[in-house]
DNA sequence: GTAGCCTACTGGTCCGACCAGTGCACTAGC
DNA sequence: GCTAGTGCACTGGTCGGACCAGTAGGCTAC
């Protein structure tokens, strides 16, 4: 017979008790962004727990994002309002030791951009679309520097269109990371002009689309667009999987 | 005129360069997973630091997935093969202070996973649809709890399929999330045989679409069918925006 | 009234100590 | 000879105390 199901006891760290605690405590709400913790001797007493173990949870909260301190802050530790800080930082932890290729992010970006976009058509108000329409009249004046921003503020315009907070932040987070990964490269690039040239007559493209509520024309249009826009970067092998994205013609639509 | 443009300082904590440094040995590959770090005594005197920066530290690099350290261990901290954990961490963070709905991330789920499948009904082997077919057959044969097993399985094994490890992560992440979050609701579902029954039925459906190489279809199907598992956990106003990937008939096809 | 100093705190770092674990070499027993 | 058991030397986890540089806010002197 079986006798009573034990648990395992996982020896459970006093920092990581420290951390549940404070953790907790934020997630539930009774601690709120901007509120401050008290100082470290004040944890270590309330704690009952050296100060060594209190900065200990403190280094693992302010790796996880949730919390800053400032040598000589008065007022002790203060809370963050939530940050992808961390995101980016385990994604790009991902990255790179998990050896993620350009062509993965990339095909990632195809997924997320081209639903956010297919939902923006749908869900967009006129205000979202006006900002939209204003990004792209950046691209269309900038220099390369500020074509980059424009770029940027035009799909984070469309994420946000989206009305999914959570594709909004991976978007994000991933294009940061291929960004930086090609960093230099664009400049170096052949024929940089021309390329930052028919990106703007596909954004126009994609803008049109969406105005015009045609979600699955403008999915697919921003799935060829980012194709073409870093199609050079991408060993010719890995491309065949980028294009799986585009070959039915449209992912969106008939 | 502007003189020389100066970089901010921002003060650099020790325990941060010493973070730094063993990442970047990670990172690089000078470190390989199942290596040992020095202890932490050794560690101070290359570092010249004390042991609580060096524990600071060490802290941080475990709070970020990326070493491990059991008291009593002769050999050191252990570099740990890279793994979602951090992401999974951060993610569900993200999902609960940033409030996350429930219909956010299973909207998030139906755009991956259909994207995956497209990418699968292209890319997979023979080997792997085999190990759908399997998952498919053991769901339609398992009990309530085995069940939720044989599905992540099948979706796993998809998620492999699409040949691009960010979209299998990000699917399994946010899995185990929305898994969470309706814990012991589906066992008090209006009709949870029923749900299951439609489910396995769906999947059939979804690994004939595949086999076929019909990607369009597929990745409608599992859309659909992940809209009909989950619908009735989100609130009506929500499952709008859910309902916009599915309504243009065929995010994948005409 | 204001400019500047002073003080009482803060977090960052260091040191030294103790404890409970672990692995390994060594030894006692077969 | 080989195995089973025992120490031992080390590990990480925690503690307490100490010093430093920095900050904010009150106080003083102008």
């Amino acid at each position: 017979m079986s006798g009573p199901r034990f648990e395992p006891v996982r020896a459970v760290r006093a920092y990581e008790r420290v951390v549940e605690q404070v953790e907790g405590a934020i997630e539930s709400g009774a601690l709120s962004p901007g509120e401050r913790l008290p100082s470290e001797r004040e944890l270590m007493v309330q704690f009952s727990v050296s100060r060594s173990t209190v900065r200990e949870a403190l280094r693992v909260l302010q790796a996880r994002g949730l919390v800053r301190s400032r040598p000589g802050d008065p007022n002790g530790a203060e809370v963050l309002p939530f940050s992808p800080a961390a995101l980016h930082k385990s994604m790009t932890t991902l990255a790179r030791v998990s050896e993620l290729s350009l062509g993965e992010l990339v095909q990632f970006r195809m997924v997320l951009d081209s639903a956010a976009i297919l939902l923006a058509a749908r869900l967009r108000t006129e205000e979202q679309l006006a900002e939209m329409a204003a990004a792209v009249e950046r691209m269309k004046e900038a220099d390369s520097e500020a074509f980059g921003a424009a770029d940027v503020a035009f799909h984070d315009a469309v994420a946000r269109a989206s009305g999914n907070k959570l594709i909004q932040i991976c978007t994000d987070v991933v294009r940061s990371i291929v960004v930086d990964l090609i960093a230099g490269k664009i400049a170096s690039a052949p024929d940089g002009e021309a390329l930052m040239r028919r990106s703007i007559g596909h954004h126009e493209e994609v803008l049109a689309a969406v105005r015009a509520g045609d979600g699955p024309l403008a999915a697919r249009l921003s799935r060829q667009s980012m194709y073409d826009y870093y199609a050079d970067y991408i060993p010719a092998e890995e491309r065949v999987a980028l294009r799986a994205l585009l070959d039915y013609g449209d992912i969106g639509g008939p």
